[in-house]
DNA sequence: TCTGGGGTCCTAGGACCC
DNA sequence: TCTGGGGTCCTAGGACCC
């Protein structure tokens, strides 16, 4: 899994896509082509570089945008589209490194040390990567190049769009120390203001400060991790991602009053999505997340723990209806805007199958086993027996007596 | 600046176990 | 009998990312 990085070189590539849903739409549509376009009218999901020119950004109010911006193009988001699109993308990524960590939809880290001597050194393989993408998928993209996967994220920001950045071991400090906190990697309006209050303003004015300090003011992880970074210490090694941890859906239901049997059907359409989901990527889970936010904007989740993974649909919505039950009385009805469900603590169907429920002895503590087989052996030794299966440690069977499990 | 839909990671307290 | 330390799991919330 881990790749040796040669510490004194620039070997880390940071491949982002520019405006990625935007670009993809004026792919598709000569007639979007140099004009500003905005995927998504309620929220804009992506705004062109012509539309950002004006001042709109992603994740902004769509009423907003189009005040700022009065002749942009609106476009309704195509999901699919764009997913075929990053596959293909990825195509190019793995035809380029073997080590490649996909971030999101639209980038990923490329580990090209090793390759210089069959494709080149970084910046060529940089280069090719770009004109690739653009021949095979025609979209933009940006690269940044450096020796940390941090440098390398920051120098492709730095870049947009449609650029290359090389940051050279020999500039890493003097390419770092003036950007503004707000580009550190986990910096959001939070961290940013806490920094800013205690005079922190540049990643240089970060690195005058101990890490004791940080840590007292963001706690442990946040604060080393910031000192690290200004300290331009990033160590991560390029790696394949994990696995999704969680399939979850969301709906917003506006600000009119709602009724018990709306907010039921909304549940219902949202766990039917995720359990299809889930059940198509052949992965089980044991949690279940109801997340409520309200017309003013707080938030509140609840969740259950099953004693065993699933994805019935019938299962989780029973789950999911006793959380929002359980939730309902301290809230106001009307005031709900939206409403999430999710299935976290996933694993795939076949290891999952070894992960069957059993009952300790007194049968109080539904848990579950990783590994059934192993305590299996050991019970059937304690009770001398073989007469003990694995059905009968498992307690699946109402009214069967179960052996004590020793400890 | 009033807001989508999808995620990740961290923190902190409580329950429980050894 | 009382006490404690260390570890895991669960729940809820918060910050952040694209």
């Amino acid at each position: 899994m881990f790749v040796s990085v040669p510490s004194t070189q620039a070997t880390i590539l940071h491949a982002d896509l520019d405006a990625f849903f935007a670009s993809v739409e004026q792919r598709d549509d000569p007639a979007l082509r140099g004009r500003p376009v905005l995927v998504g009218g309620g929220v804009v999901l992506a705004a062109s570089y012509e539309a950002r020119a004006y001042g709109v950004r992603g994740a902004m109010g769509g009423a907003q945008a189009r005040r700022l911006c009065p002749h942009a193009v609106v476009v309704p988001p195509r999901m699919s589209a764009y997913a075929e699109a990053s596959k293909a993308v990825f195509d190019v990524f793995e035809r380029t490194s073997p080590h490649v960590e996909g971030l999101s939809i639209d980038e990923a880290f490329l580990e090209v040390s090793g390759l210089r001597g069959i494709a080149g050194s970084p910046t060529d393989i940089a280069a090719r990567l770009r004109h690739e993408v653009r021949e095979r998928v025609g979209l933009p993209i940006t690269v940044g190049v450096a020796r940390t996967k941090f440098l390398a994220k920051v120098a492709s920001g730095v870049a947009k769009p449609d650029g290359l950045l090389v940051v050279e071991p020999d500039g890493e400090l003097s390419f770092l120390h003036p950007l503004p906190v707000g580009k550190l990697w986990g910096v959001g309006p939070v961290t940013e203001a806490r920094l800013r209050d205690r005079g922190m303003h540049t990643v240089g004015d970060v690195a005058r400060y101990s890490e004791a300090t940080l840590t007292a003011l963001l706690g442990p992880a946040a604060g080393r991790h910031l000192h690290r970074l200004a300290h331009n210490q990033d160590p991560r090694p390029v790696r394949r991602r994990k696995r999704r941890g969680s399939i979850g859906a969301q709906r917003a239901l506006g600000r009119a009053p709602k009724t018990p049997d709306d907010i039921d059907a909304a549940l219902t359409g949202l766990v039917e999505r995720v359990c299809r989901r889930m059940r198509r990527a052949d992965r089980l889970g044991r949690t279940v997340v109801l997340r409520l936010r309200f017309d003013d904007y707080t938030r509140a989740t609840r969740s259950h723990t099953l004693a065993a993974p699933t994805a019935r649909t019938s299962l989780v919505l029973a789950t999911a209806r006793h959380l929002l039950r359980t939730a309902m009385p301290h809230v106001d009805r009307d005031g709900l805007t939206l409403i999430g469900v999710a299935v976290a603590n996933l694993r795939d169907e076949a290891s999952a199958q070894l992960e069957l429920p059993f009952w300790t002895g007194d049968g109080a503590h539904p848990r579950t086993a990783v590994d059934v087989d192993p305590v299996l052996d050991d019970v059937r030794e304690r009770f001398g027996t073989d007469a003990i299966t694995r059905g009968t440690l498992l307690g699946r069977s109402p009214g069967v007596a179960m052996p004590t499990l020793p400890d």
